[in-house]
DNA sequence: TAATGAACGTTAAAATATGTTAAACGCATC
DNA sequence: GATGCGTTTAACATATTTTAACGTTCATTA
């Protein structure tokens, strides 16, 4: 992921204040999508893909924590910043239980968000795949923008849904990619049926990863796929 | 860099204070170098190999600024949190330029530092050791990515709860891993049910252990349970 | 120490979830 | 309206996990 790609989702119920900062954070080159409760964060989350969290503890439908913990079963390394009104000390100590990378106490300054922003962003950028379209998956190349799984110099040519579920599986090399989150992604919508013609999907991956022994598409029951190199 | 091995140089002229959170740290696994101005705690970094930085801002001799630019001029990676009494914007500003990761404003709860110093911890270890997982339990391995046990160059390919609960046992080797805290990593919920669904995986894990002789997992009543090798 | 209730051991059935194949569908192109 | 392609649906096969049932062990106390 480019760094000038930082896509941020910042769960703010204060509408002024949420407004305020999606201008300020666009106009630093991140990219916003601003939700007012934690429920639709938490949908816009497993719709969209994102690099950053911002996230107001004090909101209504689902609570900045609530939302934070669900977010973190599903990626356990986005970096998260908590804002809060309340600077109550068991707060903050939860919230950095719940994985945060930072805490802020309103009122806080916008450049100060920022800086504390980038200072996370220079640990965790190191952390994210190559960056390009280009994954390696043990002796296999696979090229997402030209959807070409490449075997031992065979070019095998993806339709859109192997390559959009090969892509997802590999920003998750090693991890447990989420059902739920690659339906939302892939298919936009998690149903029964759609659960079922991506376990299709899963197979028919399979079938090209085979050329590979060291590779492995395992499934955690329940939970969703998990992409191994040996 | 051993997460119980961080070893901390703290720069703070106030004696007290200084000596105050070199305690704590010790007292939480962090062995701290305490050093009383800028330039005698650059002496002890260009001395001795450290894994964390905490400055002050404000010291005789070279104040923290100037002693942070020095050592960022020698390592660009290591993790930096500064202390400052004052709590001007522009000075927060300087620091987190420098390069810092967290710039905390006295006074500040020591558990606070603690939760932030692990907070960068947890992302700058994340870049060394992507890492593979393989424990050896006696005559047997066990790779938690792939979730295969190895029996006599036998693979044993596990299922997920399965491997949960192995790589459980196998973190806490030779210690009790408690009942609960299995149930709530695992299963997300500590529940009478659950407990009984564990025991049962407790039974398939012994029957794929019995291999190996010197290795037992033995119930803990009330508590848990414990893999141990002779 | 015998009685008792709670915790644990084990096995098998029941309930879910996934694996796989092939046919059916929708949609573009000719 | 036939053809080809990607995708979904249907159908059946397996696998995983939970629940239920029953037996045993453990700690406690009369």
């Amino acid at each position: 992921m480019n760094e000038l790609e930082v896509k941020v989702l910042l769960a703010e119920d204060d509408k002024n204040l949420g407004a305020i900062l999606k201008a300020y954070l666009e106009a630093k080159g991140y990219p916003t999508t601003l939700c007012i409760n934690g429920k639709e964060a938490f949908d816009a989350f497993s719709k969209k893909d994102f690099d950053f969290l911002i996230i107001d503890v004090m909101m209504p439908v689902k609570d900045g924590f609530t939302l934070a913990r669900e977010i973190r079963n599903i990626n356990k390394k986005i970096p998260l910043i908590f804002l809060t009104a309340k600077s109550m000390q068991e707060d903050k100590l939860k919230g950095f239980e719940i994985g945060a990378d930072d805490y802020l106490t309103k009122p806080f300054s916008m450049e100060e968000l920022l800086m504390r922003m980038q200072a996370i962003l220079r640990r965790a950028k190191e952390i994210k795949q190559p960056g390009r379209s280009i994954y390696k998956i043990g002796k296999l190349t696979f090229d997402y923008n030209r959807q070409i799984l490449t075997i031992k110099n065979q070019d095998e040519k993806l339709t859109s849904k192997e390559a959009e579920l090969l892509h997802l599986l590999c920003e998750n090399l090693n991890e447990v990619l989420d059902r739920s989150v690659a339906l939302n992604r892939i298919w936009y919508d998690d149903s029964y049926f759609n659960a079922r013609s991506m376990d299709v999907y899963i197979t028919k991956l399979r079938k090209y990863l085979k050329a590979d022994p060291a590779v492995e598409l395992i499934n955690v029951h329940g939970v969703g796929f998990k992409l191994v190199v040996q």
